[in-house]
DNA sequence: GGTGGGTGCTATACCGGTTTAGTGGACCGT
DNA sequence: ACGGTCCACTAAACCGGTATAGCACCCACC
């Protein structure tokens, strides 16, 4: 099978390459007749541009890229990137742009993918998440003046623009909800302390609890099931251990979960679990987990209008989203009665 | 910044393009002495070949692609797909290729896609998943001539070359762990059955029961968390019900868990569990989960050689993966008393 | 009736590679 | 001294789009 090409509508419309191309892209020069006939003959014919010549001719990859350097293992079992994915897809399947998507192995593979990238012009421009403090991307990406919505905090972005999720008033929710239980010591088991996020999250939540007048401390994990069961081992065996503990996502949640049962705690009876991200892990444990739910493939698809203005030569700009949800379910109840009146 | 080209490089060392072009491609055609100045100044200014340009000229893409139609929601949680991503890249990262990924809604956009990524001859191949009994994604790719991987059964692959599991193997050792544990009566819980890797399996499974001398049925689900709970709570609500069960994937093999928990069974001492894939999730669970294990990350990677190879020209041809490895843990154990000597 | 200004189209350059045909010169044998 | 090869390179076409300069023609207008 051949693919036709506007040389081929030309001949039939017994025009000129030119013509055609002015008639295909709305631009004046040619008649309504003659653009509707030519429209008319692109149509029968399924012609559809070649993305290379295009590409060549004007400048633009007709592609953005995302990568992300977590080890496939963990990576696989977060499903946060893919719903992430599904809402860029989705905001992106009207016009002609494509999404490269890689996993790279760390962060140095990162940056000089995004200089292959630059350098071939495979990419109009990119999604960057898990954005770390100090992150040394940000002056790879203004070096190259690569287009960049970064998925995740505004505040380390360095200038490039930025979607966001309202952490302080998720923190907010998570707190409160455990503060009305009666919970007045609590803990929370973080990511890595050099993602932006981290940071952010953990401000939030120790002014939260602040503010509801509750004790509250920090762990330091890293995302995996592994750390969120030490993590929860390691709280459940300090003096005064918390009566509620809040996850930085997921699958520590349940790991942590399982660490809690193994060490024959009860949850919510001796202990209450929340996690900070929600997806169908946080339901098909037992007990449920209460859990933050935000739109996360919403969150993707803004991600990709906001790049698509950027790459259209819009100003730089961030946004934010709505801020997440609490959705109590049975792991989260009151604190045991001893503790509660200590 | 500016990217260099390679009439950059032509003037500085002060001969044509077509001369630069040789010297880069290993091509006859220029002096040892010539070709070895062009390629110290193609390093030394960073030059790296503008795809569109390249792609236009030599009329192949520089790129395969990869769609997915399940529900976002499920393909989150899916560990599967993102370590098969995670191979294939790994393949792909040390040659000129770029992998598409998208997220599709059906299969019908997913054929749609295929038009038009041949039409806009943005990918030189694809890797295509999930296949189907009497599937109509391979008329449209044979119609299009578009080098095609299936990854999973080459069975229905109707003559495209395809990547696949030995599943006779995987049921076998599935079978006989629960066999020489002294059940009697196991079932298995699958995915689609419009999928043919269900048909494969279910056949090897039966097959496998019926040679160790067991009793064997499947029920229907669908790879999702509650299909997995359900189809659970069916079984054990049967007059005779499983002493065992296994799962078609980790993510119902977990929910099955919880659902015999939630009905008051124990796992393993009333039931036991073995999940046909591996991951995080099985031992992030109490009990850790039986599971049988097979390297898919280096499925990815083969798919992706396999993809090269066929791309370039080679011959169509399918390639058989070593089987899955059974990796006990406590999920599974010999059945209760009563029922074993029944 | 000549000038001015649109309109609707053509011819052509261009993007950055690859590829083919062509050319000038060194070297060879007779 | 002359024809024939081979070598190293140049000139130019080509891939399939987009963009720009230019041209023929018609109409309005003074």
């Amino acid at each position: 099978m051949k693919r036709p090409t506007i040389a081929d509508i030309a001949q039939r419309a017994g025009v000129t390459k030119a013509a055609v191309s002015f008639a295909l892209n709305n631009q004046p020069g040619v008649s309504p007749t003659t653009r509707q006939r030519i429209l008319e003959i692109a149509r029968e014919i399924g012609w559809q541009p070649n993305s290379a010549a295009r590409a060549l001719s004007d400048g633009r990859a007709g592609a953005f890229g995302l990568v992300i350097d977590r080890p496939a293992g963990i990576l696989g079992a977060e499903p946060f990137f893919m719903q992430l994915i599904a809402g860029i897809q989705g905001a992106l399947a009207e016009g002609h742009t494509a999404l490269l998507f890689t996993v790279a192995e760390d962060r140095q593979s990162e940056m000089e993918l995004y200089r292959t990238w630059w350098a071939q012009r495979r990419v109009d421009g990119v999604f960057m998440v898990d954005l770390r403090i100090d992150d040394p991307r940000i002056a790879v990406l203004r070096e190259l003046a690569l287009p960049t919505v970064v998925v995740g905090a505004p505040e380390g972005s360095g200038g490039l623009s930025a979607v966001w999720t309202d952490d302080e008033t998720a923190a907010k929710l998570a707190v409160e909800h455990l503060a009305k239980l009666g919970h007045r010591r609590i803990a929370r088991v973080t990511g890595m302390t050099d993602l932006w996020h981290t940071r952010i999250r953990t401000d939030a939540f120790m002014q939260a609890a602040s503010e509801a007048g509750i004790e509250a401390h920090c762990v330091t994990a890293d995302y995996t099931a592994e750390g969120g069961a030490d993590a929860t081992t390691a709280l459940l065996a300090e003096a005064e251990p918390p009566t509620a503990i809040v996850y930085d996502n997921d699958l520590m949640a349940v790991s942590g979960l399982g660490a809690a049962q193994r060490a024959g705690v009860d949850v919510p009876g001796e202990l209450s679990v929340v996690s900070w991200d929600d997806s169908v892990l946080c339901q098909l444990v037992h007990p449920a987990l209460t859990a933050l739910r935000r739109d996360v493939v919403a969150y993707g698809a803004h991600a990709a209008q906001r790049l698509l203005e950027l790459a259209g030569g819009g100003a730089p700009g961030s946004r934010g989203e709505p801020p997440a949800v609490l959705t109590p379910r049975a792991s989260s109840a009151p604190p045991p009665a001893r503790r509660r009146r200590r």
